[in-house]
DNA sequence: CTCGATTGAGTTTTT
DNA sequence: CTCAATCGAG
């Protein structure tokens, strides 16, 4: 072991020196459960991370005895990238020469920094069900979210003809708080959905809910009981979990002590992104925490929780001491990160008041929540802009001209006449990022949202230098971009020449996706001009193979993919093309998992192997993705091009940094409409709400004592918090006229408050 | 100021 | 396709 001093001394030479605010959660004693709340900027990971290596080396915890987990596959991947660069680095140092005694040079170079274990709460509970299993015992598969809509909506709705049930329909519709709009089956099966989850979630007292609740809503309820039933009947027969399921089972075993070889090595728990966590989770790291004696480190930020959405209940962050007191008689150290390292002095001072702008919100944080502060060297910066036009061209037309101007000219100039201008050697549009609610460049009812106008207004200039691309890969419908349909369509046309299986009633293909496959195949019309695709699909068309060779009994689809790619230079060359391909790529390997051909296109008339094999690939490679159930997921995107202007939703921007940030406050509104208020000035709650109000009587929770547009709101503002805390330097918001203050529609994002006051009053920028 | 015609929007986020 | 906000005519 080493003493506190060496540990220290290693983490300056490599240039991490926490301050004190740091220090205090990262020295304490290992035992000690600590409740770390920490400000966006605070350098919250640096701090888990040093506890995590300060508890290897000074306290002598073998790696496989902590336990650390986030919240997203990518803040879990930094993670561990993290402990192990920064821990080899510090390990390297504390061998150098004058530094150890020999035996504990020796001891500190076989610290095995790789058993640590890291991962998402749900990838760690299929690894725990899949290494700790009892004799006999099949490990769990786990279904994926599309799966399981497509099983509730089998054996949840439509079997005994669930769909047409009115006691149930008009019980969801009162949880979708829809006029009926939209209202079709598939909504119907996503609620349920949401039902079955939140049972395990929130640990709902199920007998309770489906047999109390009030008498007008009793048969409804029992049809819920029964279409539930009916799913998890589905999921037994099948022999598969959900993620709900998942985290029940470790739950439900760890509690019968059935888990003892898993726990029996644990010494330390760590938490991130707590403020995201649902009571099962709580319970489950409670029941983790008892096996090591407490050692429970929980870190997060109440408002930076944007996950109510898929069951986070914030509550069990805002009252962590309470609730640990209560189960283990001990009160945790409560730690406030509030030293911002990553804006300007304006845009934290903008945050700070933003947080603090509406009274009903306060009592939703953490008691006694300190403000953010600045280190002194701290920068005031440019004051926080504001960018506010009549409509939506004007506007996507003057924002592109502040980004060009900023990144490929001489600068924009400020009434006060101050430029900002990019000026870093390395400095590239890749430094700004627009942060929307949704980053879709069509709303549902086909019009253009702004990423899309923007992103023709930066394509606009006839000079080549001056023109700019966007980094949008969320944007779109992936069955919609034509590159993804050429492409698909290819791959149709090699694979099932003539739509023998796609047209057969066997297939069993979802009619929806045979008529994204028909238009794919459509697409690839376009191709007529490119003589050597041309032939190569030809070749595949007919299976002959070129003169003096046989055409295989077996090839790889894998390998036909890579021989298209050839042909669609935009798949390797372009960003976006790359994620694109990458979503191709994945999917396949996916359906090689599940299927029995390996992936392979097999040439045998013995068993229609060929026919399955080739049926085989349209389910389960190309389906999913026309479908639409395949979507571009974070981990596709770690890096964003630094070449383009990035553009992200909010909840994908949480623990990203950029020096200048665009935050669309209101691009969208244009009239006081009734039907966008939940996204701007909630005049009721929305699905989750209703959810919570419905279940929480049945849980330890107890019913919530706020109503649903209270919680609406404190959503909202969590939302713009987070938003308005990511630029390092430039905070620039980007709305319509009608949104300002004074406007005609009230805007949380641009400064109203719950009770109706609005005003940007506190909370100053400058016009541009 | 009132009435009728015109315009806008459809819920967002994801392990 | 339906509901509601907003605008313009009178």
């Amino acid at each position: 072991m080493v003493s506190l001093e060496q540990f220290h001394a290693a983490c300056a030479a490599i240039n991490k020196t926490p301050d004190d605010e740091k220090r205090a959660a990262i020295d304490a004693s290992a035992e000690t459960p600590l409740f770390i709340v920490a400000g966006p900027g605070t350098g919250k990971t640096t701090c888990i991370v040093l506890r995590i290596l300060k508890l290897i080396f000074v306290d002598g915890i073998a790696p496989s005895g902590i336990l650390a987990t986030t919240f997203t596959r990518k803040a879990a991947a930094e993670l561990r990238s993290r402990v192990l660069g920064w821990g080899y680095q510090i390990q390297g140092e504390l061998q150098k020469d004058g530094i150890l005694a020999p035996h504990e040079r020796e001891w500190v170079s076989r610290r095995d920094l790789n058993r640590v274990v890291t991962g998402t709460v749900d990838s760690i509970c299929e690894a725990v069900l899949r290494d700790f299993r009892e004799a006999g015992q099949q490990p769990p598969v786990l279904i994926d979210e599309f799966v399981a809509g497509t099983l509730m909506l089998r054996a949840g709705l439509f079997e005994d003809e669930r769909h047409k049930d009115a006691d149930l329909d008009a019980f969801l519709k009162k949880i979708a708080g829809s006029s009926g709009w939209g209202f079709n089956v598939g909504r119907k099966a996503n609620l349920l959905q949401q039902i079955w989850d939140r049972r395990y979630q929130d640990q709902v007292n199920w007998d309770a809910f489906v047999k109390k609740g009030p008498k007008a809503e009793r048969v409804a309820r029992g049809v819920v009981g029964e279409a539930i039933a009916a799913y998890a009947g589905e999921l037994q027969e099948r022999e598969v979990v959900d993620f709900a399921l998942l985290e029940h089972e470790v739950f439900t075993r760890l509690r019968a002590g059935k888990l003892g070889e898993f726990t029996r090595q644990l010494k330390v728990v760590l938490v991130d992104e707590y403020q995201d966590t649902n009571l099962l989770q709580e319970s489950l790291y409670f029941e983790l925490a008892r096996a090591c004696g407490g050692a429970l480190t929980v870190v997060g930020d109440d408002d930076q929780s944007l996950y109510r959405f898929r069951g986070a209940a914030v509550v069990l962050f805002r009252d962590f001491s309470k609730r640990f007191k209560k189960v283990f008689k001990s009160s945790p150290k409560t730690v406030f990160l509030k030293t911002n390292y990553r804006s300007t002095r304006n845009v934290v001072s903008f945050s700070n008041r933003y947080a603090r702008l509406d009274a009903g919100f306060q009592s939703e944080r953490v008691a006694c929540k300190p403000e953010l502060v600045t280190p002194r060297t701290a920068e005031h910066g440019l004051p926080v802009l504001g960018l506010f036009r009549d409509d939506r061209e004007e506007l996507a037309k003057d924002l592109a001209k502040v980004v060009r101007d900023v990144f490929r000219g001489s600068g924009y100039r400020l009434p006060s006449g101050e430029v900002i201008k990019a000026s870093a050697a390395d400095a590239d549009v890749g430094d700004c990022a627009l942060l929307c609610s949704s980053p879709r460049e069509y709303s549902t009812g086909g019009k253009e949202r702004l990423p899309l106008l923007l992103r023709q207004e930066l394509r606009a200039p006839a000079q080549k230098a001056k023109r700019i691309e966007l980094f949008n890969p969320r944007g779109q419908d992936l069955t919609e971009i034509p590159l993804v349909r050429r492409f698909g369509g290819v791959l149709l046309e090699c694979i099932d020449p003539k739509a023998e299986v796609q047209g057969s009633s066997e297939s069993k293909l979802f009619s929806d996706v045979v008529e994204v496959f028909t238009e794919w195949r459509e697409a690839t019309a376009e191709l007529s001009g490119h003589k050597d695709l041309v032939a190569y699909v030809k070749a595949w068309r007919s299976r002959k193979a070129p003169r003096g060779l046989v055409w295989p009994r077996s090839v790889s689809a894998l390998e036909l993919l890579y021989g298209l790619v050839h042909f669609f230079p935009e798949l390797y060359d372009d960003p976006e093309g790359q994620v694109y391909l990458e979503v191709f790529t994945r999917q396949l390997q996916a359906s090689q998992m599940v299927g029995t051909f390996d992936g392979d296109i097999v040439e045998d008339a013995k068993d229609n192997r060929t026919w399955k094999s080739k049926r085989e690939l349209l389910r389960d490679f190309l389906g999913p993705i026309a479908s639409g159930a395949v979507k571009v997921n974070e981990d596709l995107m770690e890096l964003f091009p630094r070449d383009r202007l990035s553009v992200l939703s909010v909840h994908q921007a949480k623990g990203l940094e950029f020096p200048f940030v665009i935050v669309d406050v209101g691009s969208d509104f244009k009239t006081n409409s009734a039907s966008q208020r939940f996204k701007r000035f909630p005049d009721k709650g929305g699905p989750a709400h209703a959810l919570e109000d419905l279940l929480w009587e049945y849980t330890t929770l107890g019913k919530p004592a706020r109503k649903p547009r209270d919680r609406a709101f404190d959503d909202l503002y969590r939302q713009f918090f987070v938003a308005v805390s990511r630029p390092q330097q430039v905070l620039l918001l980007a709305g319509l006229n009608a949104s300002l203050p004074g406007g005609r529609i009230p805007n949380v994002a641009t400064g109203s408050r719950r009770t109706g006051a609005n005003g940007w009053a506190p909370i100053p920028f400058v016009k541009i």
